[in-house]
DNA sequence: CTGAAAGCGCTTACAG
DNA sequence: CTGAAAGCGCTTACAG
C-alpha cells in the first residue's frame, strides 16, 4: 500500500525527487537516489502502473494478437515474445482473434486505442485497408509476424527462397515426380503462406525443367492428421504415385511419413518427404526440414518494437532482410529408389 | 482522441453522467443514456483504460501465469481461458514464468501488487508459503489450474480416478502385466501429476491383486520423443515385456505406439497402449485415452474468477469437485494377445 | 540537483 | 436522475 508520497517522507525528498529516482529520468544526486532506493525498498514500495501510465502515457505492455495460441506456431511465436517481453520489464497483453470475425475487427484497434499498449505485435493477421488506416491514426509502434501489414516492419521467413529450397534439395537428389502439399484455406486466410510457397515450388520445379503436374499439388490444414488424410490420396494410387513430397509444414510432412508408413511404403526408399518449421516431432520422425524458430521470431519481433519505441531505427536486418532459417537434412530424404513401385514387382530376370 | 469531457460537452451532460451512462454504474434517465451512447459513437470515443482503474480501482485485466505457453497443455488452456476472456470484455495478461526462477518468484506477487489485475488464473504453479502469504495479502481472486494453491478454488480433474480408471480399463481387458510411464522430474515440480497419476495406477493394480513390478514403472517428459525412448526401454527386452501401458499423457502414448511400431509390436495385438489427455494426435494414431479439455479448464477458470469477481461464491461444482474427463476408447487397447512374444515363437506342435 | 504544482482522464461520494 | 468537486497515484514542465 506504500505509494510515492510514503517513500518521499520516508526519504526526506519530494515526491518529484522519488520519482526521477526511481525512473531514472532526469538528474538526481547519488546520494538522494540511494536514499531513495533504500526507502522504497523498505517500505516494499511497487509503483502504481496505472498511475504512472496515466501521467506519462507510456504504459510498459505490449500488445500480441494472433488468431489462435492453440495451434503449434503460434505457441512458439507467443512462447518468445512473453520470454523476451519479461526479461525487458513489458507485460504482454495477449488478444486471441480466434473467435467470431465480429470480435476482429474491434479488437486491433479499440486495444491501442484504450491507452493501455505502447506497441503491438500482430503475428499472422490480415486487415482491410480501414482497419489498417485505423491503426496507423494511433501511431505506435506495430511490428508483423509473417503476415503482410504493407509498410509495417515485419519479421519473417523468405517464404519463397525456403519453399525453392526444399524443392530443390528433392530435385537435386535426382527426383522428378515431386509433389507439394500446401496449407488449406483457412491458412491462406490470416496468413499468405500457402501462396508464396508454392510459387517456390513451382519456381524450382520450372527451373529444374520439370512439368508441373496439377494432380500431384494439394493441400491441407496445418495438423498431422490433414496430413496423413493428404498423404494418402496421394500415395493410394500407385501409377501417378510422386517418388517425393514437399509439405507446407512439419505436422503435415508428418502425416505423409505416417500415410505411407500405413500403406506400406518406406521413406526414404519408395517415397521421399520433406517439411517446413522445425516442430520438435520432426526428429523423432527423422523428417528433413528447414526450420524457422518461431520462438526466435517472437524474439525479434520485441526487439524490433524495443527499438522502434526507443525511436531507434530498425535493425536494416529486420527491416528489408528475412529471418534466418536453418536447413536440417535428416533421413526422411534421399535418391529415388530405382525399383518400380513395390506392387510392381519387378520381372525376375 | 475525444475524452469524457468531449463527449459530454457533445451531449449536453457533465462527465460525471457521461461515466454513469457508459458503465452502468448508478441511474441515468433512458433518454439521457441514449443521447450519451449516441454522442461517444459519433465521436468514436474509446476509454482510457488507465485513467478509469486509476479512479475506480477495477482494471478489467486478468492475469494468468504458467511456466510454459509452448507445451501443448499450457497452449490450450490459455486457448479457452484467453477466448473466455475476451468474450467477457477483459484483458489478459500473460506472465510465463519459464525463465530464471529468480524471475519466478518476484512476478507473481508484483503483477498484482502493480495493481494492473483484477485477478490472477495460476497455472500449475507451485509456491513457497511465504510467496502464497504474499499473494493472499493482495486480496484479490486467485484461482488455480491443476496445480496445488491450498486455500484457493482450483479447476482440476480427478487424477487419482481417471489414472486408475485407465488401468482398471486394462485391468478388465485381461492385462496382468501393466506398465506405467509417468511425468518426469520437470513436471513433478511444477504439477503434482506425477504423484497422484502413479498412485492411481498402483492402487487399481492392488485391487486386481496385481503385484507392482518396479521394473515397469517409468518415467518420461511429456513429449512424444520421451514417449518413444522410455518406450523402447520398455519395450525392448522380452522376456520382461509388459503387455499394456498406461501413460501418464497422451504424447508419451504416441511415443510408446511409435516405440512399438519401431520393435516391430503391433498395437493393440502385442501391446495395449492408453494416454490421459485428449490430444490432437491421439485421433490419428487411434490412442485409447481419457480427455481432460485443457481449454474447458481455461475457460471454466475464467468463470470462475468471474463469479469471485461479483463476490458470488464460486460455484460448488467448482470449488469441491473435479473438472470432468471423458474417456475415449479407440484402438490402441485390446486383450491380450494369447500368442507368446514374437521373437519365442511358439513351438509348431 | 530539487521542489511545488498542475495535470493525466476517469469515478464516485456528496448534495441537490 | 444529475452536477460540482475531490481524488486515484504518479510524472513533468517550470522555477530555482
Amino acid at each position: 500500500m506504500a505509494g510515492i508520497k510514503e517513500v518521499a517522507a520516508h526519504a526526506g525528498v519530494s515526491a518529484a525527487t522519488v520519482s526521477r529516482a526511481l525512473s531514472g529520468n532526469g538528474k538526481v544526486s547519488a546520494a538522494t537516489r540511494r536514499r531513495v532506493l533504500a526507502s522504497a525498498d523498505e517500505l516494499g514500495f511497487v509503483i502504481s502502473y496505472n498511475a504512472s501510465s496515466l501521467a506519462s502515457g507510456r504504459t510498459r505492455n505490449v500488445g500480441v494478437v494472433m488468431p489462435s495460441v492453440g495451434r503449434w506456431y503460434f505457441s512458439q511465436v507467443l512462447q518468445g515474445a512473453a520470454t523476451a517481453l519479461l526479461e525487458s520489464g513489458y507485460d504482454l497483453t495477449l488478444y486471441n482473434t480466434s473467435d467470431g470475425p465480429g470480435h476482429r475487427e474491434s479488437v486491433l484497434t479499440e486495444m491501442l486505442r484504450r491507452k493501455r499498449l505502447d506497441a503491438v505485435i500482430a503475428v499472422a493477421l490480415r486487415l482491410t485497408d480501414e482497419e489498417l488506416a485505423q491503426l496507423r491514426a494511433v501511431d505506435k509502434p506495430i511490428v508483423t509476424i509473417g503476415g503482410p501489414l504493407p509498410g509495417t516492419p515485419a519479421i519473417r521467413v523468405d517464404e519463397f527462397s525456403i519453399s525453392a529450397l526444399a524443392t530443390r534439395h528433392l530435385v537435386s537428389l535426382g527426383h522428378t515426380r515431386i509433389a507439394h502439399i500446401g496449407g488449406g484455406k483457412e491458412l491462406e486466410r490470416d496468413f499468405q503462406l500457402g501462396g508464396t510457397r508454392r510459387s517456390g515450388y513451382e519456381h524450382a520445379l520450372k527451373e529444374a525443367g520439370i512439368a508441373l503436374e496439377e494432380t500431384w499439388v494439394s493441400s491441407s490444414e496445418f495438423s498431422v492428421a490433414g496430413g496423413v488424410e493428404a498423404g494418402k490420396e496421394l500415395l493410394a494410387q500407385p501409377d501417378i504415385r510422386p517418388t517425393a513430397v514437399f509439405c507446407a509444414s512439419d505436422e503435415i510432412a508428418v502425416g505423409v511419413i505416417l500415410a505411407a508408413r500405413g500403406l506400406g511404403l518406406r521413406v526414404p526408399e519408395d517415397v521421399s518427404v520433406i517439411g517446413i518449421d522445425g516442430h520438435d516431432l520432426g526428429g523423432v520422425f527423422g523428417l528433413t526440414t528447414i526450420s524457422q524458430d518461431p520462438a526466435g521470431q517472437g524474439a525479434a519481433a520485441v526487439a524490433a518494437v524495443l527499438a522502434l519505441m526507443r525511436d531507434e531505427a530498425v535493425l536494416p536486418a529486420t527491416k528489408a532482410g528475412f529471418y534466418p532459417t536453418e536447413f536440417i537434412v535428416r533421413s526422411s530424404t534421399a535418391v529415388p529408389s530405382t525399383s518400380r513401385p513395390p506392387d510392381r514387382r519387378p520381372d525376375r530376370t
